[in-house]
DNA sequence: AATATATATCGGTTTTTTCCGATATACCTA
DNA sequence: TAGGTATATCGGAAAAAACCGATATATATT
């Protein structure tokens, strides 16, 4: 993934949304404490918090995962989300020297 | 100017390698050595180097601009551009905490 | 097997971005 | 003032992104 597409990823209103939202899984997504947090954030919780549709949702998070920002888990019937924070912290460390 | 027009301005290709040159006139645009580079490159140089056209890369520093990344001067027919350090500095620390 | 739930994918409409050529504006010089 | 050069702006065609609803797929349950 090269970095223009990174940057397109975060071009979006929403889309840097989830990623904070992401930070903080127990204070952003109260009604999944039950299941715990362990693999991350479904889609549907998403789906909800944003407003958009879930078929926007699931394409949004694609592209996020598309440029490394977060890594998806299936477990059962749901798809957890949760930001890659390694390879945000390597972004971050690349985009520091490049920029 | 918000994060997100901010990214929206990095998400080029073209936007992204004018910053990249802006670090280094000397060795970038060697055409200006003779005028120096107190003030930035001007318009022309940066264009050949795009092979894009005059008017699209107009529109791209513009767009450069007001995202804050680089500040413009007008000297007699020429506008120098040049990267706004400290600006970019802002926005990289801002990226680094809220990312 | 049948039904239900969660997510992904597909096809389409609308909006935005990319890039162009033509033209306008600003400045410089004769 | 007239003509030349540098840059900005305008109008538009083509490509990409932002969404959406409908449908497909995967898993779970009965």
């Amino acid at each position: 993934m090269d970095q223009v597409d990174i940057f397109k990823a975060l071009s979006n209103k929403t889309r840097l949304q989830i990623l904070s939202w992401l930070k903080d899984p127990e204070t952003n997504f109260v009604e999944q404490s039950a299941m715990g947090f362990e693999n991350g954030v479904c889609v549907g919780q998403i789906q909800k918090k944003t407003g958009l549709t879930q078929s926007t949702v699931s394409e949004y998070l694609a592209v996020l995962q598309r440029a490394g920002l977060v890594s998806a888990a299936r477990v059962g019937q749901w798809t957890y989300y949760r930001r890659d924070e390694a390879a945000i912290k390597a972004l971050l460390a690349r985009i520091n020297i490049e920029l």
